[in-house]
RNA sequence: GGGGGGAUACCAGAGCGGUCAAAUGGGGCAGACUGUAAAUCUGUUGGCGCAGCCUUCGGAGGUUCGAAUCCUCCUCCCCCCA
């Protein structure tokens, strides 16, 4: 099985803008870049798939740049449905260098900020130069301006595409990059630097999309109650997104296993076989779990990881002594509460409520334990006593809930 | 510029003087069943000192014993005509 047929095989490719790239692709020696705006200091795991795809590029002879885009991120990429809030100059400086070093430590890639060469471009230039070669016509046949209309879009945003373009001009021409790669959100994007570059300079250029990763539903794939969910592990703990992935539904789990990691076709139709046969084991979604935090945060940070969902999950405290404990939680978010209290103000304390009716509400559910032990009476007292060695409780709500607190 | 319709809890959407903390559906959360899956069923989904009280129905005033419901002004959205 060559790159692209091993790339089509795990779905990743859905735009290709001409066969003759494929040829290219598995031949290798490409220099390409896959760009992604300062809106954060760090990646999250919808960005995941690309940049490893990216990673696979270069694993197959190609030459990866990554493209920040300090100044499109002042500007704003069009999201189909409203204008975007500006962010501050301070602010794209500060994820810039973020993402910057995340990148580097993560993939290795080279990095480059579009800034850097913006700064030298007035504004007749860039009419004369970039706007002279964008009829208004085919910015408004792009479907994400298109989508825009009739809600509106600012000319702000509208001038998005001709910087994308500008960007792939310029490294093309300065860094001898001849492939973009992408989001499928990113093809307009895309076609709209191919366009350019073959009316200014008669080159042909390429680029490619990925799908945008899913679950079954059709909703975007990659946030836990509604957050984003980090790859570093500062902002997400690496237990966090291993219980993410271990939990991802039956009917995906293979198709994350192709997206998502670098495991040989042989070894995931092995890991579909058993969880087929064997879906009690789950032997696929722990691979899934474990092959991204190994490769995210290490081989360390994953045993952590593991270690902590064993006691979590098979309610094994009571031989825990406080440092296990803090070893154990030391990423997770460690609520201060006093002793004494009422259990419904802990679990507030805690988090794990957000009101004390919510509180009564789980209590009377028989949702709730501390320390692996059911709590059923709503006026159940928290002392010291069932704080171990004195300092931890750990509160589980329902099946995969659990919150630490510290004595104070 | 003229005419009309609308803004209700996370979302959609009923309510159109008291019985409204506000129907219904979706989503969320929890319980049961399981495999930390899906589907299904059940409960729950403003806050608190919880058989009671407090704050909510775009914003500000007003009428009334009493307003999400009526009146005035303001803000924003949609549709039709020019």
């Amino acid at each position: 099985m060559n790159f692209v047929e091993d790339l089509k095989w795990r779905g990743l490719i859905k735009d290709i803008s001409s066969p003759a790239l494929e040829e290219k692709l598995n031949k290798g020696g490409l220099t390409f870049y896959i760009g992604t705006d300062p809106t954060a200091d760090s990646l999250h795991v919808g960005h995941l798939s690309s940049f490893l795809i990216s990673k696979r590029l270069k694993e197959a002879g190609h030459h990866p740049i990554l493209l920040v885009g300090g100044g499109t991120g002042m500007i704003g990429d069009p999201r189909p449905t409203a204008e975007r809030a500006m962010i501050s100059k301070e602010e794209v400086k500060k994820n810039f260098e973020g993402l910057k070093a995340q990148v580097e430590r993560l993939f290795g890639f080279e990095v480059v900020n579009n800034n850097d060469w913006y700064k030298d471009i007035n504004i007749i230039d860039f009419l004369r130069d970039y706007g002279k070669y964008f009829n208004v016509n085919y910015m408004l046949d792009k479907d994400i301006i298109r989508r825009r209309l009739d809600t509106g879009i600012t000319y702000t945003e509208f001038s998005y595409m001709i910087l994308q373009a500008l960007d792939f001009k310029y490294l093309h021409e300065n860094k001898g990059v001849d492939l973009q790669c992408a989001g499928s959100d990113q093809w307009g994007n895309i076609t709209a630097g191919i366009d350019l570059i073959r009316k200014s300079t008669g080159d042909e250029v390429f680029g490619f999309t990925m799908p945008l990763v899913t679950d079954s539903q059709g909703h975007k794939f990659g946030k836990s109650e509604g957050n984003a969910l980090w790859l570093d592990k500062n902002k997400t703990s690496a237990y966090k997104l291993y219980q993410f992935f271990v939990n991802v539904e039956d009917s995906m789990v293979i198709d994350y296993l192709k997206i998502y990691t670098f495991l040989p076709k042989e070894e995931i139709e092995r890991l579909e076989k058993s969880n087929k046969e064997q879906p009690e084991l789950r032997e696929a979604h722990k691979a899934l779990a474990k092959e991204i935090i190994t490769f995210l945060h290490g081989k360390e940070e994953y045993d952590r990881a593991i270690n902590l969902t064993e006691h979590l999950f098979q309610n094994k405290f009571q031989d825990l002594s406080k440092q296990d404990i803090e070893d154990l939680f030391g990423n997770e978010d460690i609520k201060e509460i006093e002793a004494n209290k009422n259990i419904l103000d802990v679990l507030v304390g805690v988090g794990a409520a957000s009101s004390k009716r919510e509180a009564r509400e789980f209590v009377g559910n028989n949702a709730i334990s501390i320390n692996g032990e059911k709590i059923t009476d709503m006026d159940k007292v928290i002392d010291e006593t069932m704080f171990i060695e004195g300092s931890y409780i750990v509160v589980k709500r329902g099946k995969k809930n659990n919150y630490i607190a510290k004595m104070k």
